[in-house]
DNA sequence: GCCTATCATTATGCAAACATAATGCAAGGT
DNA sequence: ACCTTGCATTATGTTTGCATAATGATAGGC
């Protein structure tokens, strides 16, 4: 009965263009395909088993979020990425990830056993050294905090931010972080949420700037030997995150 | 030699799909297509004199920016529009917005010439009362703003504020705006340019939240005779806002 | 020996046709 | 008179094929 599972998915999904869309996009965040890679149409047709049409459409919803350039009459590839601008990532992502904070303590809405249990998942995968796992559920909470702000917008920003942001934690944050960081991280997370659930929004902005602050200093800690210090990062949290 | 003037066009955007994108966005951001309209392809097709893949590629393109609603198997349609969350939005726009003032103070690359000469041009509009050409001109001289910044974070994501309430302005600034709050609009707009110019970001900031602020009750006073103040506007300037 | 122009190759951009899901109407039954 | 069931209609989702622009190799000239 069995006999091809496969095809039933083919048919369950009945939105092929979709499908690969998620795919790529998935592929792309957690840097399984490397930035600048080659998107050939023809390839991924076959891959996806599926003809060129869905492919271009979802390259083209892809080229809409910025996570794939799309080049006039030439292969497509994946979305370039470099540190060059991470400075103005990070003013970025705090200026967002503050109103967020701030929003969902407000909001009184937060729930105690579902917050709990969403950072809970974080402490045992970071416990469990599962670096996706933990990275996935960490961002998770960020997510369930934005939603707890019930604001659209602000929830759909954060969620660009923590996109636009992606492909540098895997590729700067995830291998450079000691367990010792790491822990840290995850307690600046629980304090957070600790001061999300108790409706403190200055303790809650505190915690989530800190706990960007911090893990910015690891990425670009991992850059030194290359920059030399010359990425404009030690100004973090004077400028624009100052607001 | 002019005998095909508009085969000529089709020929030199050799790109059907981005023509088509570009031109349903302008009709959709400046509501010369209704809420909800539904968005036939091959209508479409029909009307812009290209086949049925270009509409489709437009339309996702669309879809991704949120400015259409593709429904499964069903015809898509122009994303509704309601005031229900103006709130949200004009809290987070007033997020973004500040942030940009802040920026643009401090990045000390504004020039004068050319910043007079832009606000020059929504003066004039203005006081012609060309409705369109002043939004315009306004607008143009916020996004000059956000680009001084250089902050390619920013940039996008003020920009896709400014989108996001275009409707608005069109359908509630627009029309119920008296002259009088047009011009006293405009004269924030020059205590805005003048404080980047100055590079002082505190008076930016306070600038571009007091013109935000006055716009938003013009919005809100229109909604009164129908909601009888219930839509959570004034409250504005509180809460995230007050970042 | 190196540079340049021409051509074959390759992959995209578009068009048209086919397959399929959803809608509205009509006919029949309760 | 109203609800239900089935079918025709319609528009989308996908496939396939062709036209065209860009790339790389090759041959010719300097």
């Amino acid at each position: 009965m069995a006999a091809k599972p496969e095809a039933k998915t083919r048919k369950r999904g009945r939105r092929g263009a979709l499908q690969v869309h998620d795919a790529l996009r998935e592929e792309i965040l957690w840097v399984r395909i490397a930035p600048g890679s080659a998107l050939d149409e023809r390839d991924l047709a076959a891959r996806f088993e599926v003809s060129r049409t869905p492919i271009r459409e979802a390259l083209l919803l892809l080229a809409g979020e910025r996570l794939v350039q799309f080049l006039p009459n030439r292969t497509s590839i994946v979305a370039p990425f470099s540190l060059d601008n991470a400075g103005d990532y990070l003013d970025t992502a705090l200026i967002v990830g503050r109103a967020v904070a701030r929003a969902a303590a407000l909001s009184g809405r937060a729930d105690a056993a579902a917050l709990n249990e969403r950072v809970g998942r974080v402490v045992r995968a970071v416990e469990a050294d599962e670096w996706e796992d933990s990275l996935r559920s960490e961002l998770d909470v960020l997510r369930h905090l934005a939603g707890l702000s019930r604001n659209i917008f602000l929830i759909k920003f954060f969620d660009e931010v923590i996109d636009a942001g992606m492909r540098m934690r895997v590729l700067h944050y995830v291998p450079n972080a000691t367990p010792d960081e790491r822990r840290a991280s995850v307690a600046r997370l629980q304090a957070l949420a600790e001061a999300v659930l108790a409706g403190d929004a200055e303790a809650a902005d505190r915690a989530i700037a800190s706990m960007m602050l911090a893990d910015a200093a690891i990425v670009a800690r991992s850059l030194e030997p290359r920059f030399g210090g010359a990425m404009g990062l030690e100004r973090f949290g004077e400028g624009l995150g100052a607001l």
